[in-house]
DNA sequence: GTCTATACTTGGATAGAC
DNA sequence: GTCTATCCAAGTATAGAC
């Protein structure tokens, strides 16, 4: 049966929707993550938000730091994948932070960044999240440790900067751009400085593998 | 009277320490922040670790964020002007790089760096504090501002690279790089970093203004 | 699985005696 | 200026009916 014959049967016959409620739940808990911030992401506003009973989040994620934790990682799980995937590819560096400028930008349009950077924000102030979302930022790291590993060797650093080094101040410079911009500074400077990093990539490109070398 | 003769005096008459009681609560919170972070900063805790009354901080403090910003500003006050110091003398870049590194290492250490970065932490978190403590990071933005500015120049990017941009990516990434140290992750690693940028720094200067030429 | 009701805690802030 | 006592709001979490 179609799905359209399908709704269409259930709202005749009154039949309540058939929502998983554990997924309204973690819906409405990064809906307000996004939009309100971890400071305001309480049992009681999340269930008010998503218009179901406070209790249900204890029944279905035991406590609320459990689902804060699942809601970073529904928004997480994907986003790294597709990294990866642009950064072990055999492109020229240009292209890859060409490719990443858009994950990115389309990282910060969608709020999904701002999820995860309110909860490792939140961490701070919660030392029972602490660990467990270091846990969860490891992944990355580990990520943009073999990007970095690659332009340092080919730039003649390798043996001085640390790959993971450079990846940790990176993924801070990110995290902390974000930060704040969320205390009120100038949303548009992460973007503008991905842009300026896009376009001295080509630069980068001649000084290391030389003109038209696949990275 | 010397200060000795002075506290024996007081001794035998049994005359109350004449401690500024609104210093002692300043102390108290700049030590709560310190130590524990911006969490566990309640009035309460506070109150506590300095042994004085919880509503003595409404009284002097008018608010608790008042407080903590008093807090944050003590422990500001003198900082910048001597990285400013730094940065505006004559010298080769190197060595205002390394002189940055030991003022750095000291703010570290003493734990003053501690308290700044969980009151911004903080900020994220309690919206009411967002705009005070924006306000007061404008000044190192400024101060940064001024050196990038001077590298970007020499070095070829001006007019490609604002030295607002650098500049709140440089203190983004700090910032970044403490907030996650306080998530758990290796603490050392900035100084690394540091060590580094001081290790690199003769080799700009090379780039830039030539062997010998102060920048 | 979902609801109501509620126990329990912590926190900011104030009133009023001294 | 400092104290005690207290108000009130908000939060996490659980018990128990349905």
């Amino acid at each position: 049966m179609s799905n359209v014959a399908h709704d269409v049967e259930r709202m005749l016959n009154d039949v309540p929707e058939p929502v998983d409620t554990k997924r309204r739940i973690l819906d409405a808990a990064i809906d307000t993550l996004r939009e309100d911030g971890f400071a305001v992401a309480s049992a009681r506003t999340i269930a008010r938000r998503g218009d179901f009973n406070q209790a249900l989040i204890f029944y279905h994620y035991g406590t609320l730091n459990g689902l804060v934790l699942a809601a970073f990682d529904e928004v997480t799980r994907a986003r790294i994948e597709r990294y990866v995937e642009v950064f072990e590819g055999p492109e020229y560096l240009a292209t890859k932070l060409l490719a990443m400028r858009e994950l990115y930008r389309d990282d910060r349009e969608s709020g999904r960044l701002r999820v995860i950077t309110e909860v490792i924000g939140g961490a701070n102030l919660r030392p029972d999240l602490a660990p467990e979302v270091a846990a969860r930022i490891d992944p990355w790291l580990d990520m943009t440790d073999g990007v970095v590993g690659d332009i340092i060797a080919k730039v003649g650093l390798a043996g001085v900067v640390e790959p993971r080094d450079a990846a940790f101040a990176i993924s801070a410079c990110f995290l902390g751009m974000d930060l704040l911009g969320n205390l009120g500074y100038d949303e548009a400077r992460p973007e503008r400085l991905m842009e300026i990093a896009a376009t001295l990539a080509p630069m980068l490109e001649l000084l290391t593998g030389g003109f038209g070398a696949p990275s």
